[in-house]
DNA sequence: CCACTTCAACTGGTTGAACCAATCTCGTCC
DNA sequence: GGACGAGATTGGTTCAACCAGTTGAAGTGG
């Protein structure tokens, strides 16, 4: 229940219902809105303050914070699904997805220089699954498999921030997949990368693994653009209903 | 008092004397070794969980995560003033400084391809400022200076994933020139640096832009690791008591 | 002797009321 | 008009109790 509390607390916030600046209902004001306990609505507020969406000041209650200046990576995923604007979430996205590409990109190019041997054959052994899962056109196999192949890289660059950035990512394109295996793309260079990479790879050209990458990549979100762009309402429902957040629930 | 049971928690964790796949005391437990209250601890918990240190399942217990694998950019900071193994932290400091110029040059490119005019103009008042700070040789101003010069950047890149992606940096940067002011550096080739990437600017040259501010902060990069091999311990005490979070406090 | 059931003892989740402490508000007094 | 102060409002903490999943060991049947 604190969770709920927090996720529909999160929710407005995204949606603009309550904007950056305004104050919260008192905690004991929202407790009987969401017919919760004070303790439990105090829960849902420490999450809303770890994440950096609201401050918390003793006597003075709860300010909304400007969550575009003060958010962190982990608000994309609500961001994307709750954020109403179409025109505000395609070009987040847009951004998403290059921002994603120069971390990748850039952990690709640590993880050749540092990859060790086992590492290496981890690596190997994702792009033969990778494969047979192209070959039989699984779609979700392949975006499955492309999550680990990632993961892989991302542990071969053996760093600790690298892997924290990166997490964010790889938490956003795991909760996509699931949600939305629509989504999943087959990208017929995906063999050739694989192959060229590894060899690549085998020849130390850190920074040749790192373009094929960034290349495939774009080749992907290309795909995924044009998918989403199809559809109406990509991500989430986005229903601009405007229930204050002391409203009942339930 | 939450805040302080949550942060000794982290600690404990960071430091390995909760290792991963441990389980933590009950709240029960935890309540009385900290002389708090069950609901004080469980919103500590609720931070530890929401900053992906632990997991918490009904009838089960708390179990401490890999936060090496689970992590968040936001671990960084506690990270190194935590970190009892003084090898792994100056490597992760290595990977974090880099990892920090990779972001900020692939902000400085975007945001010199769409800077408007206004954000011209604060960069260009900004660099008034530090050449000012520079020349009077005040090293604290310039560091503050440099964070509001980021911060113009990023504004200026107007994408909100690079700005939630920044942020974790530049609290790190923020953090850091507060706590340890005879970390902030006066690297030579300031004005240099200033002055050709505003030139580069109004040419339009987004890579000049970003080869620029990339080689001027390895610089201060360089500088700043030689004051920190200097100094024995550079970040927190990270002494290495190993008090058990279900002691008595205070 | 083994396998299944059952129950008691954990665990976290929620509730309600009460009190403390910081802050704000507004009326009073100088 | 400005400074002060009492009261109302806010979050912070405590206490005690109960609900709800999970676990494991004791008990029971085969």
């Amino acid at each position: 229940m604190a969770e709920q509390i927090f996720l529909d607390l999160r929710l407005h916030i995204i949606r603009g219902q309550l904007p950056p600046g305004s104050r919260l209902p008192s905690e004991r004001a929202l407790a009987e809105g969401y017919g919760a306990n004070r303790n439990t609505v105090r829960e849902a507020i420490r999450k809303l303050e770890q994440g950096r969406l609201v401050t918390v000041r003793h006597g003075q209650g709860v300010t909304v914070l400007d969550f575009r200046r003060t958010g962190t990576i982990d608000l994309l995923q609500p961001f994307l699904e709750g954020c109403p604007d179409e025109v505000e979430r395609t070009r987040v996205l847009l951004d998403l997805l290059a921002a994603r590409n120069e971390v990748v990109s850039y952990a690709v190019d640590m993880a050749v220089r540092r990859a060790a041997p086992e590492h290496r054959l981890r690596l190997e052994a994702i792009a033969e699954l990778l494969r047979a899962d192209f070959q039989r056109g699984d779609a979700l196999s392949v975006a499955q498999g492309t999550q680990d192949w990632l993961e892989a890289l991302i542990d071969a660059a053996g760093s600790l921030p690298v892997r924290w950035l990166a997490n964010a990512f790889l938490e956003l394109h795991q909760g996509l997949i699931q949600r939305f295996p629509s989504l999943c793309v087959l990208e017929p260079g995906l063999p050739d990368y694989l192959e060229a990479f590894l060899a690549a790879m085998d020849r130390g050209q850190s920074s040749e693994c790192r373009e094929l990458t960034r290349r495939y990549f774009q080749r992907v979100d290309l795909i995924l653009l044009a998918r989403i762009h199809q559809s109406t309402t990509p991500l989430g429902p986005a229903s601009t209903q405007a229930t204050p957040p002391w409203a009942q629930e339930e």
